[in-house]
DNA sequence: CACTCACTAAACATCC
DNA sequence: TGGATGTTTAGTGAGT
C-alpha cells in the first residue's frame, strides 16, 4: 500500500469538498471546480445534449481552483456532461485491471482489523468472491476508512457532512457495519481528525444543526483519495474481458460492463470499472466524474442519457440501495 | 528489518 | 449530566 492516502494530516494527501445525504441528489451537486479542474474530452456518444459547457476557460491544474467556488455550484449538472474524467489525469502508468475475484483485498479487509474477536467475521478476507454489499452484506468492505469518509461526503450535494450522517451514510450502503461493533465509528472519528485529505467546515450557528461540525474534502488532497480508491484491488462485479465484445448487442446483454484492457474506455478510466449497485455505482461515477449511461429496464428510474432524454431535474435514483441491487442494472453502455 | 499505512482502543476535553 | 463529537496517544498487524 502506497503512501497515497495520509493517515496523518500530511501534506500528500488530497481531497475536495461536500456531502449530503441523498442519493437523489447525487447528480444535483456540481462543483464547477470540478469541471474546470480536467481537461479531458468526452467521447462524442457519451455527450449529453443537456448544456453548453459552462466553462470554457482553461482549467486551472490541480490545485488551482478556488475553494470557495465549487459550493455556489451545488445544484448545477455540468460535471455530468463535462465528464471531466479524473482518471485520465492519471495517465497511463497507473493503468491496471481489475478482476472480479481480485482476490485480497481489501484496504480494509486485509489489515489488521480482522483478528478482533468481537468483529464480524470478514469473508472478503477470504478473496475468493467480489465485494457486494448486497449479497454479501456481512462482508468488510474493500474500502478504508479514509474511502469511506471520501464516498460519503463525495455523495453529499453539498459535499460536507457531520459526523453523523457520515456514519447514517456508511451504514446505509455498508450493512457490514451495521452489525459491526460501534468501535468503526470511532475509527471514523479518528480519521477524520487525523487524516488531512479531511477538514472541519466551521458550522454557521444560525444553521447549527445540532453538535459537531461539517467535514468536506480539502480540494488539495483529493487526488490522493481517489488514487486510494483507485487502489481498491477490485470494485463490485468487476468484470475484464479478454477481448472486445462484438457488437453492441453483446454487450447490451451483458450484466456488467464491457471492458478490456486496452480499450478506450479502460484506458480513459484507468482501468477501473465501477458497477455494483445502482446507489454504489452512481457514486463512484460521481466521484469519477463519469458520463452516467445506464439502462435499468422496467426501472420507472431509468435514465437514458445517451438518448437524450434526461433532463437533470428528473434524474433520481432509487435513495436506497436495497430497493435498486445490482441486478437492476442490466447492462451499462459505454462509448467503445 | 525498518518503515509506512490502516485500524482499533482508549483517554480526555469540549460542546449541546 | 449524559451523550455526541473531536483530539490525541498507544498498540497491532500487514505491506513495502
Amino acid at each position: 500500500m502506497g503512501p497515497v492516502m495520509p493517515p496523518s494530516k500530511k501534506p500528500e494527501a488530497s481531497g475536495i469538498s461536500v456531502a449530503s445525504a441523498s442519493l437523489s441528489h447525487l447528480y444535483q451537486a456540481s462543483s464547477l471546480q470540478e469541471a474546470e479542474e480536467l481537461d479531458l474530452a468526452f467521447p462524442a456518444p457519451l455527450a449529453l445534449p443537456l448544456a453548453p459547457l459552462t466553462d470554457g476557460a482553461a482549467k486551472p491544474e490541480k490545485g488551482t481552483s478556488t475553494p470557495g467556488m465549487e459550493d455556489e455550484e451545488l445544484t448545477n449538472l455540468n460535471w455530468l456532461h463535462e465528464s471531466k474524467n479524473l482518471l485520465n489525469s492519471f495517465g497511463d502508468p497507473v493503468l491496471r485491471s481489475v478482476s472480479p475475484v481480485g482476490g485480497e483485498g481489501g484496504v480494509v479487509g486485509n489489515r489488521g482489523d480482522r483478528d478482533h474477536d468481537n468483529m464480524p467475521p470478514s469473508p472478503i478476507a477470504g478473496g475468493d468472491l467480489p465485494y457486494d454489499a448486497d449479497r454479501n452484506p456481512n462482508c468488510k468492505p474493500p474500502y478504508s476508512f479514509s474511502c469511506l469518509i471520501f464516498m460519503a461526503i463525495e455523495d453529499a450535494p453539498s459535499k460536507r457532512l457531520p459526523v453523523k450522517e457520515i456514519y447514517t451514510w456508511i451504514l446505509e450502503h455498508f450493512s457490514y457495519f451495521a452489525n459491526a461493533p460501534t468501535g468503526w465509528k470511532n475509527s471514523v472519528r479518528h480519521n477524520l481528525s487525523l487524516n488531512k485529505c479531511f477538514k472541519k467546515v466551521d458550522k454557521d450557528r444560525s444553521q447549527s444543526i445540532g453538535k459537531g461540525s461539517l467535514w468536506c474534502i480539502d480540494p488539495e488532497y483529493r487526488q490522493n483519495l481517489i488514487q486510494a480508491l483507485k487502489k481498491t484491488p477490485y470494485h463490485p462485479h468487476a468484470q475484464v474481458f479478454s477481448t472486445p465484445p462484438t457488437s453492441p448487442q453483446a454487450y447490451q446483454s451483458m450484466s456488467s460492463p464491457p471492458l478490456w484492457p486496452g480499450s478506450p474506455f479502460f484506458r480513459r478510466n484507468g482501468g477501473v470499472l465501477l458497477q455494483g449497485t445502482v446507489t454504489q455505482t452512481l457514486i463512484l461515477y460521481r466521484i469519477f466524474s463519469l458520463p452516467p449511461l445506464f439502462h435499468v429496464p422496467s426501472s420507472p428510474l431509468t435514465p437514458l442519457v445517451h438518448q437524450g432524454e434526461l433532463k437533470p431535474p428528473s434524474f433520481h435514483v432509487s435513495h436506497s440501495p436495497q430497493s435498486c441491487r445490482s441486478g437492476d442494472v442490466d447492462s451499462f453502455a459505454y462509448a467503445l
